[in-house]
DNA sequence: CGTTCGATTGAGGAAGATCAATTAATGTGG
DNA sequence: CCACATTAATTGATCTTCCTCAATCGAACG
């Protein structure tokens, strides 16, 4: 049995934020508009669209906190605020995989709605914010208000496209495009959000991000370090875990230079 | 740029069925009622959930016919009513892969709801009928009538979970486990249609089978043949795509005697 | 300051890809 | 209906990639 993934998770915390601005001062509508498809866009449509009837149950989690387990009867969707967070899906047998990254302005929590009980395991990567929406209640506000309905749906349609484009990095990259690939998609991540996408902080283990890539702890670690002797990346800060990239055009060029010598069709 | 994937895709061919019975009087009620979550249930839950007035465009396709390609402007999602369907995903740089099969039931055109166009290719495997619903006219009569609602994000949820499991198989299981775990798959796709779940016809090359399962012909060849040489499967029928599995548990074991030796974590 | 956990790096081996040759099936024109 | 052409599938030999095993190093923490 892999412990390498359930290691550190800690047990929910579930503690309501204190004092907290009303929600629909956080973004005003303007701001919604200008910024297309950004997470800073999603949240405050979420915002904007989230009817005042509709309960909000905020929740701080820490690193290691879960969201919720496999088995878990679905009661909940959940929008993150902040943090990093991480989705794991584990086989009859034992195997286990994380089959998913998360941020600010993402939803958790689809997989449960076709059986009522969550299938995979959602865990907070670090210190962060999410808002738990009942699902029943949601429904009923999503049919009085078709722009919400359409919002949701939008999520759960890129929930989709994203894991297909997983599988697809999977089985066509080698190893080492395959962790270039995860690096460029988490500073795109990032930028979406409107940070800095040319400094990552890793809030994973090199176990864990081979287990993401489906690769060995090893092959993440030669990886990084043949990226960094070629100055594709360079590590900052006392540990590894920060990652500067200095010319996000440079990694894709590596990326494709990669996958023209072995075209695995 | 590989060719296997689009090699016999045809022209889009729009037949509208000519004579059909009534939609209502497909599937009863009660049977809807006693087959839970079964594709007869599945599609029976549509035919009994749609609104009259909720127009469905039936079509006729044949083997290589395109539902969409990526690109197009979104419109519509399908419902499949009968035959087999393969979705292509395709990255910037031309690598593509079968990233998912489709079979009676199962909706498709998810993946146009976030961005307004198509992200991948619908292509069908075989002759088959699928429905065209307007997704602007399916909101609606969503918002009117709440259990259509809740049907069609419980295929939305199970659409991203059945990714996730393919991304756990792709990246947790050797070759061999591979492929048996895809026959698994695809029998248990037949059983819950009610059909016999231990003859199966592949309608795929070895080389479809390979890229969707993230390995060369070659190892589909072989991984097949290995399994025939173990009795556990067997092949009928003059060609090899025929393949009938005596002891669905057998296949099981052997997964699972692969995963033990070949822990990934 | 030692202990522990995570990361790096090297050496060797195994799984699977590639290359190549053969056979089987399918389709085509005569 | 048959000879031929074409595509799909199988099988073998070789080679590359990546995994496994192991040792070392560094950072974090009590």
């Amino acid at each position: 049995m892999p412990a390498v993934l359930s290691a550190g998770v800690r047990a929910v915390q579930a503690v309501e934020a204190p004092a907290h601005p009303p929600l629909r001062a956080v973004v005003s509508a303007g701001e919604v508009q200008r910024i297309a498809f950004g997470s800073q866009a999603r949240v405050g449509e979420m915002l904007r669209l989230l009817p005042g009837q509709l309960p909000v149950g905020r929740r701080l989690v820490h690193a290691g906190d879960t969201i919720y387990i496999a088995g878990e009867v679905f009661a909940h969707l959940y929008v993150l605020n902040s943090g990093y967070f991480k989705v794991i899906n584990t086989a009859a047998d034992g195997r286990e995989q994380v089959v998913g990254l998360h941020f600010r302005g993402d939803w958790l929590g689809f997989d449960g709605i076709a059986t009522g009980r969550y299938i995979c395991d959602a865990v907070a990567l670090d210190t962060g914010e999410i808002w738990a929406l009942r699902y029943d209640a949601l429904l009923l506000a999503c049919a009085a208000h078709l722009p919400l309905l359409a919002s949701l749906h939008a999520e759960m349609s890129r929930a989709i496209t994203r894991g297909r484009d997983s599988m697809l990095s999977r089985c066509t990259l080698p190893v080492g495009a395959r962790v270039a690939d995860f690096l460029r998609d988490w500073a795109s991540a990032l930028s979406r959000q409107g940070q800095r996408a040319d400094q990552i902080t890793l809030r994973m283990t090199r176990a864990e991000i081979g287990n993401y890539l489906g690769m060995t702890l090893e092959s993440v670690s030669r990886a990084l370090s043949t990226l960094a002797r070629d100055k594709l990346i360079r590590f900052a800060g006392k540990g590894r875990r920060e990652i500067l990239i200095p010319d996000p055009g440079a990694l894709d060029a590596f990326i494709q230079s990669q996958t023209a010598a072995t075209s695995r069709s």
